[in-house]
DNA sequence: ATCTAATCCTTAGAAAGTTGAATCAATTGG
DNA sequence: CCAATTGATTCAACTTTCTAAGGATTAGAT
């Protein structure tokens, strides 16, 4: 087996890591009755805590039209609430309601666990390594992030 | 640094990848002026040369209708262009044009060179050890799907 | 050979989501 | 205290999706 083997070996398993994303997240969403948009904003709530509606919008990749209908499917799902800021009352806190956090827990937390069982069992040299891989990655597609932009925006 | 820690940064930077390459997808199809589900198309076109419409639609996870509108699409665009089966003359395959394919090219080429560059920088036993990380990774997410599933339908 | 059933793609109509602009309410600064 | 700004919502137009029905082609049976 070549080196060169091995490194579309680890690009293909990259690829098919990604497309296994996606289909959880499909899943997740059939699950809970709501579509990927909400779930997107579901995981940022969750990330993130609260937010208001505008920072959930920015967040989410939506428009602030899109944002509030969909807060409007997760309140009605019982899975998002909103709260008037006191402080402004033009502002609106949206936060996970206790099923919503009971829900992402049921379906993310399982998966969360397994995997943070499947890292433990590498060394402190792997974790260094992979950690390492994935920076590479990353700093990789940030560059062709800008670069895409620019030509975009250039033409 | 416990490794507890380490843990943790490396399943974000897992996570941060994922939303790199969404960021990624989105910018390329606003690039080629469509969305993302052609995009989709073009990718498994890619990924796996000329396929039926219900080939197409069954790899991009949609129903044939929609799988048509998309095809009318992307042969608007000239992207991609229909030939009907010269055996079967129901069927129809769809393949990637000239432009297509040019554009695939200028889009991902210099993205899977780099990433190929980065790679080849590793040793083969490093290549390895990213290779079984991405493999353990994968196998959790699919037995992970399939829980999803199973309780889905179960309900 | 012809008739029937199955297969493949397309079309049509309905449903759902997003966008961008307009609107209403609340806040800030001069 | 009024004008400009900010935050969220509403509304109409557009886009995309799905389901169901239709038309063409093929395969199998009589």
């Amino acid at each position: 087996m070549s080196k060169q083997f091995r490194v579309q070996v680890v690009a293909k398993a990259v690829q098919e890591l990604q497309d296994a994303t996606d289909l959880i997240d499909e899943l997740a969403a059939r699950r809970l009755g709501i579509n990927r948009t909400d779930l997107r904003c579901l995981s940022r709530l969750t990330a993130r805590g609260p937010l208001t509606a505008s920072e959930l919008a920015a967040a989410a990749g939506l428009t602030g039209g899109a944002a509030t209908t969909a807060i409007d499917r997760l309140e009605r799902a019982d899975l998002a609430g909103r709260v008037r800021d006191t402080a402004d009352r033009r502002r609106v806190l949206v936060h996970l309601t206790e099923q919503g956090q009971r829900a992402v827990q049921e379906i993310w937390g399982p998966i969360a666990a397994d995997a943070q069982a499947e890292l433990l069992q590498f060394s402190v040299a792997e974790l260094e390594l992979i950690e390492t891989f994935l920076r590479r990655a990353l700093h990789n597609q940030a560059h062709h992030a800008d670069r895409l932009r620019e030509e975009t925006l250039g033409t």
